[in-house]
RNA sequence: GGGGGGAUUCCAGAGCGGCCAAAUGGGGCAGACUGUAAAUCUGUUGGCGUACGCCUUCGGAGGUUCGAAUCCUCCUCCCCCCA
């Protein structure tokens, strides 16, 4: 790939929302700097995050230097422009720990050590503005930004209330975000020669006020490049399940979850997904997308979605255990099936299944189907709950669908005499484990 | 400082003395159809009991009443308008 290639690159895959005139002329002269902005709040991110990693590993694919920011002073005011609320200061301690856990991850997909010239960087921005005086900022920054210019801004404006939406009001510390952001392309624009800030479309307001700050401060060019936010056709919320969170740390979601979380995409978001999130070229892709039109039910567009995500994110093997899990839950596998595996392959396959326990001792008697489910163990929170599920032909033990209320389980149910598999609906697997 | 409106079950939002565990919509869950999709349709959605039923819920604390989410008093919190 050379380097006047990434512009195309991300276009094609839709990743280019807008752009600032002139940016492809500057990729094109020489290797560019340029830089995401990514919140500390957690150790892990999640994949909301994806896109954005996938835009800097285009970038440095295609020959350029990326730098990750970490907010670290930024996510303490909260960008007005999402969701989030204000934060609240993160102590510098969980501040570094989180720092660490996000370039872990960022690892598997830039290169930071490889002693190339277009390594990525990481810098976070508190380390420039914890020591900047109020006073000097509004002095140095804020008298170069008239305010006018700033409550032109959406995100601005839409707290004040136009004509369709109330006024929500907002804080002068949310107010001031964009500067704060703007100061940073300008810091890292000066002592990095970062010409390029890129990030999700709701960025750009934020991201063209650091572009004018470099004009007329620093009297510099400076480039904005943002890609659209990622949305699922229905309009629900990307990366959101009824657990939460899609994170990349396979503590927080685990190889398993994430593999199930792809391979249950639509079609019509897959098509989008496997452009952004995959590196996959076109042409593969193109074939992809040829071969599940031909045969949708074999989900091949899905399949291959999640492979390339699970590997890219996590590992090889990982992938490998995730897809043997999800052919043996999802299969035709019986108890004897289920029972001739050998336990560790067995445990592995369940890695990821929420797991309730019960001691042996319990199982010696036979135990009522209901009690088990919600006083002996809590798979589900009543036993009305659970009834009614029984009516509907939802619950299924060992694969086995079951509408007895008055059935019993003892021992010999359990696989191994150990595990009991209880199903809720078509896709939700629970194991108890007697011990 | 003055005036007004509000707080209801996951959310939005009806109810305004008994028929209210509380309309309707959204969301959730399940079933059918399928492909562990999407769309659609159906059921269900406080707890306990197979069920007639019982128990806990309508911002908080008291009160009126045979009976209150609904009326009264006080308190807390939110919003709007005028100064």
């Amino acid at each position: 790939m050379t380097k006047s290639s990434f512009i195309e690159e991300i276009k094609w895959r839709g990743m280019l929302q807008d752009i600032m005139p002139g940016t492809d002329e500057q990729l094109n002269i020489e290797m560019t700097s340029a830089y995401i902005g990514f919140d500390p709040t957690s150790d892990s991110l999640h994949i909301g995050s994806l896109a954005p990693i996938m835009l800097l590993k285009h970038f440095q694919l295609a020959g350029h230097k990326p730098f990750v920011l970490v907010g670290g002073a930024t996510g303490m005011i909260g960008d007005p422009s999402g969701k989030s609320e204000e934060r609240n200061l993160l102590d510098e301690e969980s501040l570094h720990k989180n720092q660490e856990g996000i370039k872990k991850q960022l690892s598997k997909f830039l290169n930071f050590d490889s002693g190339a010239a277009n390594d990525a960087v990481m810098v976070n921005n508190y380390d420039w503005m914890k020591d900047f005086s109020f006073l000097a900022f509004i002095r140095d920054i804020g008298k170069h930004i008239t305010v006018n210019y700033m409550m032109a801004k959406d995100s601005v404006k839409k707290r004040f209330g136009d004509t369709n939406n109330e006024a929500e009001g907002m804080s002068f510390t949310e107010f001031t975000y964009q500067l704060v952001q703007g100061y940073d392309f300008l810091h890292l624009y000066q002592n990095n020669n970062c010409k390029l800030q890129m990030g999700g479309s709701d960025q750009w307001g934020n991201i063209t006020t650091g572009t004018e700050l470099i004009r007329r401060i620093a009297n510099g060019k400076a480039f904005a490049l943002t890609t659209p936010l990622i949305k699922k056709a229905d309009g629900t919320k990307f990366g959101k399940t009824e657990q939460g969170n899609v994170w990349l740390d396979s503590d927080k979601t685990s190889p398993y979850a994430f593999y199930q979380f792809w391979l249950n995409t639509s079609d019509a978001d897959a098509e989008a997904y496997i452009k952004v999130f995959t590196l996959l070229d076109k042409q593969s892709i193109g074939n992809v997308i040829e071969q599940h039109k031909q045969n949708a039910s074999q989900r091949l567009l899905q399949k291959t979605l999640a492979r390339e995500i699970t590997t890219m994110v996590h590992s090889a093997d990982d992938y490998e255990i995730a897809l043997k899990a999800s052919e043996i839950l999802f299969g035709k596998a019986t108890f004897e099936t289920m029972s001739s595996i050998d336990e560790k392959t067995f445990l592995s396959v369940f890695d990821g299944v929420p797991t309730f326990r019960i001691s042996a001792d319990a199982l010696k008697a036979r135990i009522n189907i209901l009690d088990l489910l919600t006083t002996e163990t809590n798979v589900f929170a009543s036993k009305g709950e659970l009834r009614r599920l029984m009516k509907e032909n939802g619950l299924s033990i060992n694969k086995q669908k079951e509408q007895n209320q008055e059935r019993f389980v003892s021992e010999g149910d359990f696989i191994r005499r150990k595990y009991l598999m209880i199903g809720k609906g078509k896709t939700n697997l629970y194991l108890i484990v007697a011990d």
